[in-house]
DNA sequence: AGCACGCCGACT
DNA sequence: GTCGGCGTGCTC
């Protein structure tokens, strides 16, 4: 039994600590322990073991464990391997990347359950296409050592039963499957009947388990009891023995990045662990993001076309509402329709998109927008100073009293609010039942819906949330209030959503209600995101984007690191996030770019005033050393009352 | 990240 | 005179 072990915590603290073995001997590599760590006591992960004390440091300082917490090991040097090299790549501490990859203590509040697709329980004959796919997949790891898959298809074509197929090919080998499903209410209901497929070889981490129910599954999983497993973004860090096969269904979804540090995009870990594990990787969206777009037309990702509707069902009559020149958030056409659909006794959903901040400088004569030169993102309204601002170079702007375009003194800063939307709905279909299902009702959210789905509910207000589970066979009508809400955020992804939500709008709403009608209100009837979904025209909003992309000099044609410094003084902020600008300044290579520093589109936060700055390069590598070595240098004398974040690859800029 | 120590302002 | 602000430094 070694005498001395190595601690790390969960802590922003870049170093190892030494301990001396606890009393019992039960201290091994893997398991966690409770410690005395400066005036506390902490539990912290053993991730080394040593006979040598290690020199520089003081026999009398080294403290004792003082217990084991766990009887089996809960990670091996496998996992430990990760978190260095996550914690390398996504600039945190060893012990943060650690404790972001095992189960969580806290128990997170249980998800309403949606009713959802009738996933097949029994196996269904695969069609050629299916078949094709299904031999490719399978065939990945032979052929085209290391190169993913993407099975590329619309909704209903299938792609749930080949990864199904996929998974059961890998387990009979005698391997283990990760399938990721993103972090919705409804991907738990499917996760479920994944589970049913596969029964006790199979588990689902989803978000309502408590930590110990994540931590039997974690034991039994390591243990190979276990074989495939499903979940959000953290089970790709599950420890499945001898992995064969990693999934990720609905690729292009942003739940499969982190929000807090460590924030890592499962995808890029799963291709990490797929390469180390000689796995196979296999993703599917009808909507691929941008990135793996692109990697397809490189022939980096091996693309399978799913191309056919195995059910038959329309897609439905969708069509875009100008809404330049309409007083208030109800058109007249959406007006009528939702007054014909009534008529008809079937039913309406409405989308609302519910940012609250999204007020973007509007003309309602000419539809000019007030844009940056630089970024070609929509400039926000900064109460403070008065004027418009881009979030992401800094550039100012005052605000015009008139249009600049056409002179018209009917512009400004606009933005429909989720109570005027409610308040009109109520007022014009007074004799109509309405009723809304968002994250501020959440608790009643199921019967809610349940409600709807019997017919006791005429129109239902919605956000995205309810957009993925969209099956009441009962709705004639999906009426988006907005679409162009996300497109005025001053983010360069804001389109790539928008399509994408739009299009799975789209596609549920044909699966379920055939004879159904999409209503796709907007101020921007031509812009490639709205013009593109309305004609489910997915090679056409590509090319749009990926020319936009290019021009703008964006992902996927650099690659970002941003850093966000946040003070509840501001003074504290700026002096902070100039002396970093300037540290980075001085070692960034000639290929890379600095944008900002300039204060974040959410400039305050909690209190919390917050600035950033963008780095850019074509390649990652011209970036990140000069990262990595500024976040260290910034940690090692920073003031105590400020913060430092760094985001790897960010997918918002917020 | 916490937590203690340490040195300057308004308060029972 | 003390309570308490937050700047500084440290955690095997």
């Amino acid at each position: 039994m070694a005498p001395y072990f190595e601690l790390i915590f969960g802590l922003p603290l870049p170093r190892r600590f030494t301990y001396r073995a606890d009393d019992k001997g039960e201290a091994a590599v893997g398991k966690r322990a409770l410690v005395p760590f400066g005036q506390r006591e902490m539990t912290g992960f053993i991730v080394g073991q040593g006979t040598e004390k290690p020199d520089g440091l003081d026999e009398a300082a080294i403290k004792a464990i003082r217990r084991v917490v766990d009887t089996e090991p809960l990670f091996g040097s496998g996992e430990i391997e990760l978190a260095q090299w996550i914690a390398g790549f996504y600039l945190c501490s060893e012990g943060e990347a650690l404790s972001a990859m095992l189960p969580s203590g806290h128990r997170t509040k249980e998800l309403p359950t949606f009713g959802v697709d009738e996933i097949s329980r029994t196996k269904l004959d695969l069609s050629p296409e299916q078949d094709a796919a299904f031999q490719a997949v399978i065939a990945a790891n032979r052929e085209d050592a290391g190169k993913p898959c993407y099975l590329y298809g619309i909704t209903g074509s299938g792609k749930t039963e080949v990864f199904l197929r996929a998974a059961e090919f890998f387990l009979d080998r005698g391997q283990g499957v990760i399938y990721l499903v993103p972090e919705i209410a409804l991907s738990k209901q499917t996760a479920e009947d994944v589970k049913a497929r596969f029964g006790q070889a199979a588990c689902t981490l989803h978000s309502g388990l408590s930590g110990s129910e994540k931590l039997s599954y974690w034991q039994k999983i390591r243990a190979g009891e276990v074989r495939v497993v499903i979940g959000p973004r953290s089970a790709v860090f599950a420890p499945v023995v001898n992995l064969g096969l990693v999934i990720i269904d609905e690729e292009h979804d942003g739940s499969y990045k982190s929000g807090n540090t460590p924030r890592y995009h499962a995808r890029q870990v799963a291709m990490k662990r797929a390469t180390i594990s000689k796995a196979v990787l296999v993703m599917g969206s009808a909507t691929p993001s941008v990135e793996s777009w692109r990697l397809m037309q490189e022939g980096a990702i091996r693309k399978l076309p799913l191309t056919r509707r195995l059910a038959g069902g329309a897609v439905p009559h969708i069509s875009a509402v100008n809404l330049e020149g309409v007083d208030g958030c109800l058109s007249p056409l959406l007006r009528s329709e939702i007054a014909k659909t009534a008529a008809m006794r079937r039913q309406t959903i409405l989308f609302l998109n519910r940012r609250g901040f999204a007020y973007f400088y509007h003309c309602h004569s000419c539809g000019y927008e007030l844009r940056c030169k630089h970024c070609s993102v929509s400039l926000t309204y900064h109460k403070s100073s008065g004027k418009a601002v881009c979030h992401y170079c800094g550039y100012k702007t005052a605000i015009p009293d008139s249009c600049p375009q056409c002179g018209s003194l009917d512009a400004g800063f606009a933005g429909f609010g989720t109570e005027l939307v409610e308040e009109t709905v109520r007022r014009t279909f007074p004799d109509l039942r309405v009723a809304r299902a968002d994250a501020d009702n959440i608790a009643d959210i199921e019967h809610t819906l349940a409600f709807f789905k019997a017919g006791h509910i005429d129109i239902l207000l919605g956000t995205q949330m309810v957009a993925k589970g969209l099956n009441f066979p009962g709705v004639r009508l999906v009426g988006v209030i907005l679409a162009d809400t996300a497109l005025h955020l001053p983010d360069f992804r804001a389109r790539e959503r928008t399509f994408s939500l739009l299009v799975q709008v789209a596609g549920r709403a044909g699966r379920y209600f055939p004879d159904g009608k999409v209503l796709v209100q907007t101020f921007r009837p031509n812009d490639s995101a709205i013009a593109s979904a309305v004609r489910l025209d997915v090679d056409g909003f590509f090319d749009a984007e990926l020319a936009v992309r290019r021009e703008q000099d964006f992902p996927p044609y650099s690659r970002l690191i941003r850093f966000v410094i946040r003070s509840r003084n501001l003074a504290k902020a700026e002096a902070a996030v100039n002396k970093l600008s300037s540290l980075i300044r001085r070692i960034l290579p000639k290929t890379a770019e600095l944008l900002g520093p300039a204060p974040c589109p959410i400039e305050l936060h909690a209190d919390n005033y917050r600035r950033q700055i963008i780095l850019r390069a074509p390649i990652m590598d011209a970036i990140h050393a000069a990262a990595a070595k500024a976040f260290a240098v910034f940690n090692t004398d920073r003031d105590p009352k400020v913060y430092l974040e760094a985001d790897v690859d960010p997918v918002s800029l917020l």
